[in-house]
DNA sequence: CCCCTCGCCAAAACCGGTTTCGTAAACAAT
DNA sequence: ATTGTTTACGAAACCGGTTTTGGCGAGGGG
């Protein structure tokens, strides 16, 4: 910078305002300035800049994993909004590891983040008192529930998509419809009692035996519908806490030689890219998640300029969409 | 680190030294100091550190596409590298905006990475060398074949991955085999001369009209396959150029009525975490992205660290992974 | 007993920007 | 012509570490 100052005349004060567009720099001196600064393709020094000025100029998102279509959609929702802000994303991965806890947050402390989006890590609560001791501000995606209050977070109408997607079934004829669950996450809660009351509102009697605890990942879809198919008096549908358990479903159904949705009917919920190109296409509860990383971006870029938020809790819509895996019961 | 001098009653400078774990500082100096550390909690601030140090303590990773599987498994395998290596990771994608390459070339390198590593962007070239002029280490994971000599990039066993998914072909008696292909790269043309290297040594001549181009995208792959399958003499198998165009080949066969393998043998290529959890499950060549990601990570650090690579090019060996999509054709 | 070396540590300089503050010049008002 | 006000800019302080330099005391050799 001082080399810039020097080849325009100007002190390194003035380059500075220059490059960030203050006032206080006279038309023309501005202009001989940006001219030297575009000849010799001066950039700034990043570290430099964030130590006097103290911001980092990078916000981290914290995710459980990276190879799940979940987590890839919620980053993209991130990333274009903090490209959008001129900020870079520093991507960190739990990966389920409490043991290496203290080491991956000393990382992202020492860092230097303007802020952290937290997306379903396990330790949530702890994660979330660290880097507010840390005076980091924090946003969340899709809330485990066991935040502490007053932390600003973006997830889905859970409860209204597990019960659309059950409507949706009885609506087709269903009466046996089983749900695989989730891991104990707010939103896994929502789903189901999202299904009972679809279930109890219909008047169908509940029946523990078609309810099955899972977690988001395709083998419990899986072994959920091995072990319900298997069952005396088996389910005609099955709507899955997720697409990637559907999917699990999917492969149940086609070893047992069942076909989709003329024997079974399946619904999921998420709608990742990947669930309009299965075949079927799959049935599924539309979760905005890319909406709802940009939103949780947003709102922590909010907190980071000292805006006020006007709600702590944001819960975007979810919708039913119909594909090819759920149909009327075959009898 | 002033304050925490000044309760162990010593220098900011020997402080650092036992942050660092650097000698010249005394066992019982060295104790009371780092007692201090934890008492306080004391994490230093990265931004100074990158400052003094001349090191940022991250790297950048800049993929083409975020919500892609195929990205997905290299950005896993360099966050776990960087991770050991106690790196950040900052993550951009550049989406294929040629307009926007200046704004975020110019994050990048203000930002002020340590290194940084790319995955297939677009104007791939352009990007090597502002970086590089930038004196920013650059590495690469599967090279377009367009980057200038001397940048170390991972790459696969493409042309043989290529021949061993044809060859299983024709081993299961197929003699009508057509082939997606992908983008112009290196690795795209690598793949489609083992596959007509495959025919010819087994006596197949090849056919033009076998050979479709695309994206590699499912939707090229359905495209492609609609096409192929209702021109006369149709294909009895289908190698498509990666696991996604694959998705969109069951697609197509789905909505025409045809079975896989039954009607029509399909094998991919990636071995992405899906194809073994589809129905049918895909063969498919494995290609070790997660391995890409991780050893362009470590070649990156060699560069960084000073240290001279034994070689610059890497390619990684792919192999068969035969599962329910390929069979014998019927007749 | 003196000199020299070596280990340990503090003072000061430095990294490359941003921010504060002071001043000179230009202009308006009296 | 003098004073007040605004504008444009530069000098210096500052951010929080790391690195360099140099001084002091202890231990060892002559």
């Amino acid at each position: 910078m001082a080399e810039i100052a020097a080849l325009a005349g100007v002190s390194k004060p003035t380059v500075s305002k220059v490059m960030n567009g203050q006032p206080g720099v006279a038309a023309g001196t501005r202009e001989r300035v940006e001219r030297v600064i575009a000849e010799r393709g001066y950039v700034r020094h990043g570290a430099a800049r964030a130590l006097s000025a103290g911001r980092a100029g990078s916000v981290n998102l914290v995710v459980k994993e990276v190879d799940n279509a979940y987590f890839t959609e919620v980053i993209r929702g991130v990333e274009e909004t903090l490209e959008r802000a001129g900020l870079s994303m520093v991507l960190t991965a739990t990966h389920d590891e409490a043991r290496r806890h203290r080491r991956w947050m000393a990382r992202v402390v020492e860092h230097g983040t303007d802020g952290a989006i937290l997306v379903l890590p396990d330790e949530h609560f702890a994660h979330v008192e660290e880097l507010r001791r840390h005076g980091i501000p924090v946003a969340l995606v899709d809330d485990r529930g066991e935040s502490p209050p007053g932390v600003p977070s973006v997830g889905a109408t859970n409860f209204a998509g597990g019960f659309a997607a059950t409507e949706h079934l009885l609506s087709l004829g269903h009466q046996r419809i089983a749900m695989v669950g989730g891991p104990p996450f707010k939103s896994t809660r929502e789903r189901i009692a999202g299904y009972r009351t679809a279930l109890q509102e219909a008047g169908v009697p509940p029946d523990p035996l078609l309810e099955k605890p899972g977690g988001f990942v395709a083998e419990t879809g899986y072994e959920a519908a091995r072990a319900l198919l298997r069952a005396p008096d088996p389910p005609t549908a099955i709507f899955a806490g997720n697409d990637l358990q559907a999917i699990g479903v999917y492969r149940a159904l086609y070893e047992l030689g069942l076909h989709t949705p003329d024997d079974v009917s399946v619904v999921g919920f998420d709608d990742l890219p990947l669930a309009r190109l299965l075949t079927p296409a799959l049935s599924t509860v539309r979760q905005p998640v890319r909406e709802m990383g940009a939103l949780a971006t947003k709102m922590l870029l909010g907190i980071i300029a000292e805006e006020t938020l006007e709600s702590t809790r944001v819960e975007l819509a979810t919708s039913l969409i119909v594909r090819e895996s759920s149909a009327p019961p075959r009898y």
